[in-house]
DNA sequence: AACGATACCAAGCAAGTGCTTGGTAGGCTA
DNA sequence: TAGCCTACCAAGCACTTGCTTGGTATCGTT
């Protein structure tokens, strides 16, 4: 027997990983447990042998997620390159974590708001905080270091950005011909010879 | 007395706004007709006497929405502009239409998709075709007249620019400082200095 | 053979869902 | 003043929701 090249997912995690499917495509509130355990096959009540409740299944996702992806956030805003370097690399990572937690995103990107009226995910909100802050500095800097243009408004402008990057989740879909590299090239070649100097 | 300056508006249409920002703010399907009522200061039933069912309520709201916005867009087609001014002109008239129908322009962006899954609202996929197929059409035409970059890959641009535009209802709040032709002009100063030669 | 862990089923409960029903109070018009 | 219209209430029905409970079949370990 050749040696497995993934670590054989648990049942747990198959379980998890059709939740989210359903979760991206109809949405946290619109997605059943009947709904859920009906695509793996399985009764209600028998996803609770896994999980603790439905809630605990988006936290679970979220949590996750948010934590890969601050970690590489984390790296590119300590490296050593210009601002705009980093506002592309920033941008880069976030296509790949489209291509690589489409499902997340989408989540993310529709039930966030819904989900941070409840205090178990208060860290969205405070992620939300910390990533705007990210954005908004790299813009500033680029505008004070010159890369960028002088009479940008930086809150409209990451606005932009942000809305731009994220939203892609609705139409991209991993697999296709279109890697998220492929993506993050042409977007940044439309936003930059607009925004760079 | 002074001549009303609005037709004061039936206690029908009250309604409807207030489920039209209801539908908006937490969606179709997680407002509840009881939240309707309860916001309106009568009882679930009650609102039974002026609407058929919750759906028709969307259905009205976006049906009415949808054709105002589609006068302004035929008529910008049908003006004898440059492929590059009506694009400009189009982009405007859907900031207009964020800054006049913020609630129906919300519920489109967040439930159009779900809500299309019924029969009744197939008229909502005929429209998203005609949107492309215009928006699409003038990109191709700007690119053909050289107002526009030749290399452009029309469909990626086409979705940046849907989605950005689209988007901005989920941060833009009428009344502000900023006017929704604000907005398109710094909208378009960004994009245009990106695609335009 | 006994044991515990894993993964599930069958049945159902309490709360909430959209919507229906029969009725009432007040105003406008003939 | 009789009849009708508008706007609503009070009660509840059929169904769906997330979740619970007590149980069973299959496994590897001892």
């Amino acid at each position: 027997m050749p040696a497995a090249s993934a670590p054989e997912p648990s049942r747990r995690d198959e379980l998890l990983a059709i939740a989210a499917g359903l979760f991206a495509e109809r949405g946290f509130k619109n997605t059943t447990v009947r709904d859920i355990a009906d695509a793996a096959g399985i009764l209600s009540g028998s996803l609770y042998h896994h999980f603790d409740s439905k809630e605990s299944m988006v936290d679970e996702l979220l949590d996750t997620f948010q934590t890969e992806l601050w970690k590489k956030y984390d790296a590119i805003e300590a490296s050593d390159s210009t601002p705009k370097a980093k506002l592309e690399a920033v941008v880069r990572a976030s296509f790949e974590a489209i291509g690589e937690h489409h499902s997340e995103v989408a989540i993310f990107q529709s039930d966030a708001l819904y989900l941070a009226t409840f205090e178990r995910f208060g860290y969205l909100i405070e992620r939300n905080r910390k990533f705007r802050t990210l954005w908004t500095g790299l813009l500033e800097q680029g505008v004070a270091s010159g890369e960028l243009k002088a009479d940008l408004d930086v809150a409209l402008v990451y606005r932009f950005l942000r809305d731009t990057v994220w939203v892609a989740v609705r139409w991209y879909r991993p697999g296709g011909t279109l890697t998220p590299a492929d993506v993050a090239d042409q977007y940044l070649t439309i936003l930059l010879e607009g925004i760079s100097q």
